[in-house]
DNA sequence: CATCGTTATGTTTCTTCGGGAATATCGAAA
DNA sequence: TTTCGATATTCCCGAAGAAACATAACGATG
């Protein structure tokens, strides 16, 4: 463990303000709930409580000027959870948003690590 | 309070490993150590204690092939603290990594940003 | 109308992180 | 050789936040 990463990860954050904000965690949890159909899913697929996750969404539908995530209760499979157009919108916005801040910064990200110390474990 | 801030603040950090990383924090730490010469210095502008701008510090010099801060005890002054070219290096390469991708992702940013719900105190 | 898996929400426990205090060390200069 | 302000390091404690646990509500379907 503490294995240094086989590319540095490039992590950002938007913040609107000090409880508005969107980075990682959230946009990867849209990405799940997308794939899934179910908050509980993708928060398990996470590794985070059901809670946790549920109050992130929480969290985003507040924010946004519409819901990110309509879910619904009950019925067979015992509900579940979709995004709407405008928790599309957001992810694929912030999925842009990284890959364009990520080629920008690549260049200057190496350059960083190649000022890292070199280790006996490196591989 | 929880006012929704003049432009979005935009945040990025580097994970190289689990504890291996540089952002915000370090890099303001830095750079406040350049401008003070002191680590005490640095840290009480920032509001931290000197115990975690020393731990940061610390980090840092074991990060990188070589230290990013001297420091020396004793002394008229008490001591301080000066960056290494090293560090110089590492600051201003975040600063510029940190400049394009900011530049590269201001159209996202505007975008997600017109989708926030309006609030009542708006400015 | 009983079942089942999910959403929704409250409560309690635990862990982590950092602050604060306390102490030691250093060394130029008065 | 005393002073002084900064670095260096340890220990204890509190706050914040997440995890864990506990319920309740829901509703299509069989």
């Amino acid at each position: 463990m503490n294995r240094r990463y086989p590319n540095p990860r490039f992590r950002l954050r938007i913040v609107f303000s000090e409880d508005e904000m969107i980075g990682p965690g959230k946009a990867e949890l849209l990405e799940r709930i997308s794939n899934t159909g179910s908050i509980a899913a993708a928060g398990r697929e996470m590794g985070m409580s059901y809670k946790r996750a549920w109050q992130l969404v929480e969290t985003m539908n507040a924010m946004f000027n519409e819901p990110v995530v309509l879910s619904t209760r009950g019925g067979a499979s015992g509900g579940g959870a979709t995004l709407t157009e405008t928790g599309k919108a957001v992810l694929s916005g912030y999925r842009s948003l990284e890959d364009e801040a990520q080629k920008a910064a690549e260049e200057h990200i190496a350059r960083l690590q190649g000022m890292l110390r070199i280790r006996g474990d490196e591989n």
